[in-house]
DNA sequence: AAATTGTGCAACCGCGAAGAA
DNA sequence: GTTCTTCGCGGTTGCACAATT
């Protein structure tokens, strides 16, 4: 059984939006601001759905938008936001002042993903085209490859479970800082051992104190004794690189993960992504 | 000049989830 | 606990314009 439509259509306009109808919506969210969408078009006297306005509003009408071509910058920081994160659209677009997820998703779709091809970088994956189709023989172990590259949790190959954690993850936001559990999830590493692949691996996140964060890292480096480790992690808002990833959340307990090896492995791929000396701040992800 | 093909982008659609009833 | 409404998101469509044949 569907849900029952927003609206009902056949009264409704649809399509291209006029300048009349602009001006109206314009006008009476200025007055009376964003309140519920359901009922706007009727009091803006507008013959639309509450989720046409809404669209219409966010992705054309609201005044801090950037319009224009997007800058190199834009185009790198969305390229490296898009490896980390997949498609979710909103996330990038917070992180790009006024630009709205339809500009970016639309952008990324046009121009980006041809970049990507053109220079041999599969869009999806963000891994070198031939790497991909080394992947899709299963004979990732006889193969070798050269690049290196953050694959995203939120692609379309998750499962649905991961698909619900990652959801239930994001509803748990609190202001300007994130859930321990939600900015894990953000990191899906995929290791390069020397020239040839391994498998993808689960690494496994642990949290804890911040008194345990020496002896854990200790731990840590015995283990890896294929996989050398890049770590990242924030205190009090600066960031920094380290050996320990850690990252202060409001109870002041902090959380240690390791990553990948980005500081010895040369790639064309990675140098693209602009990852090899960067520190990304992922605590400013979620903006939202 | 006309027809065809390609491109960019605004807008629509359906779904999942939160919150209210 | 269930149902319904609303919101927000990501995928897709359709149209206008540009480029090519």
């Amino acid at each position: 059984m569907g849900r029952s439509p927003c609206c009902e259509k056949e009264h409704m306009n649809k399509g291209a939006w006029t300048k009349e109808e602009d001006e109206r919506l314009v006008s009476y969210i200025k007055s009376h601001g964003e309140g519920c969408w359901r009922s706007l078009p009727r009091a803006a006297g507008l013959l639309r759905c509450g989720k046409s306005c809404r669209l219409r509003w966010i992705n054309y009408l609201r005044p801090d938008l950037k319009r224009g071509n997007f800058t190199h910058d834009e185009d790198e920081l969305i390229i490296k936001l898009h490896s980390l994160l997949g498609n979710k659209w909103s996330l990038i677009a917070a992180r790009l002042p006024g630009r709205t997820d339809n500009e970016i998703k639309n952008y990324w779709n046009t121009h980006i993903k041809r970049k990507l091809l053109s220079k041999g970088i599969d869009p999806t994956t963000h891994r070198a085209i031939n790497e991909v189709k080394v992947h899709d023989s299963k004979k990732t172990e006889e193969k070798t490859v050269k690049d290196v590259a953050f694959v995203s949790r939120f692609q379309k190959t998750e499962t649905s479970v991961e698909q619900k954690q990652v959801k239930n993850q994001k509803r748990n936001r609190t202001n300007g800082l994130v859930c321990k559990e939600e900015r894990v999830e953000y990191y899906y590493p995929v290791a390069v051992k020397e020239e040839k692949l391994c498998p993808d691996l689960n690494l496994e996140l642990k949290i804890s104190p911040p008194w345990q964060n020496q002896n854990h890292v200790d731990d840590q480096r015995r283990e890896r004794s294929f996989y050398t480790a890049s770590r990242f992690y924030m205190e009090n808002g600066v960031e920094c690189s380290s050996d320990t990833a850690k990252c202060q959340t409001e109870d002041s307990s902090s959380i240690s993960y390791s990553s990948v090896d980005i500081s010895s492995t040369s790639s064309v791929a990675y140098d693209f992504l602009g990852l090899k000396t960067r520190v990304l701040d992922f605590r400013s992800l979620e903006m939202k």
